[in-house]
DNA sequence: TTAAACTTTCAAAAATAAATGAAAGTTTGT
DNA sequence: ACAAACTTTCATTTATTTTTGAAAGTTTAA
């Protein structure tokens, strides 16, 4: 396999896996092309490599800037920006971990908190529904925090978990 | 809140949950249903409280038991299947690793190893791209044997960890 | 073996999400 | 202040995903 095969192949992987795991598919192929260039690059290199509008890129760039993963960059002379993706991995962990929280476990949990606090009156089917809603609360809410605890390792969180988790 | 608008409000809750991380909605707010109802429920009981089909209640039943966090039960002298969910939060949490693992980590690993494989010749480009890639094998590895390592834990895996982040 | 009772399948329709591109907006150098 | 160079917005179009429902399939009791 020569290099732009694998380039591709690479990015097309990435943007399926973005969208198995609610990212858009564009925007997910953006930060893998972005991820593998050892230098920055522009709107319109992204338009030309992944073929789409200028529309589209603008908006995932956007979102990827939103989400604290790329980076604007200026070069000297150059009127145009360029963009960067964070490279180092724990920290891109982190904060897609930080934001998704932030975005969707919190919410979430609000309202668990909110359905799980009705009374009960009598019936089992009620007693179940509160009883269950509240385990799940707890459950969510240790989950997250755990997210929480990750941004405190400043460094290599992960490999450090692993250590501890086979004890 | 009553008790049947607090049932509405989480269903249609952890249904928006599922299709942000790439369950689709239905299946989701099946799912929701059952884990709060306190007995077996009935095709017919799942179309009737969501308002869906009958084509799609029993494909999205099917994928959930494929999931194996949905399970057919028998009633004594009925004739019709009635489903009951996968109540255990931990037991809940690892199969959904696990499944995912197999259906989305490990086919992304294996193109992972592919394209970091290539040979880099010399230019700076190339060398980047095989680093960068190398890096993220290594991680993406990492994360899918912390998963793997939840399932050794039996029970309230997410507790023990947390109290060992916590230190 | 038959037929009633129930479940699954899948092509077509509907709903949803994402992409386009032209127009509007912004920034920067002169 | 102007206009060139570039970026963003958003109504419309396109693509993707999900749902429907009727037909085919299956199971069970008599």
């Amino acid at each position: 396999m020569e290099f732009k095969e694998a380039k591709n192949k690479f990015v097309q992987t990435w943007g399926a896996l973005g969208s198995q795991w609610g990212i858009n598919k564009t925007m997910a192929q953006i930060h893998a092309l972005l991820m593998v260039s050892n230098e920055p690059v522009s709107m319109e290199d992204v338009m030309e490599e992944l073929q789409i509008s200028r529309g589209n890129a603008s908006m995932n760039l956007r979102a990827l800037m939103d989400w604290g993963i790329v980076y604007k960059e200026y070069k000297a002379g150059e009127r145009r920006e360029f963009f960067t993706a964070e490279k180092d991995l724990d920290e891109l962990a982190v904060k897609i971990a930080r934001e998704r929280s932030k975005r969707e476990i919190k919410p979430a949990l609000k309202i668990l908190k909110e359905v799980s606090s009705i009374e009960a009156k009598d019936s089992a089917e009620e007693k179940h529904f509160v009883d269950q809603t509240n385990k799940l609360y707890d459950f969510v809410l240790k989950a997250d925090n755990m997210l929480d605890k990750m941004t405190e390792f400043k460094e290599n969180w992960l490999g450090r978990l692993v250590l501890k988790i086979m004890k």
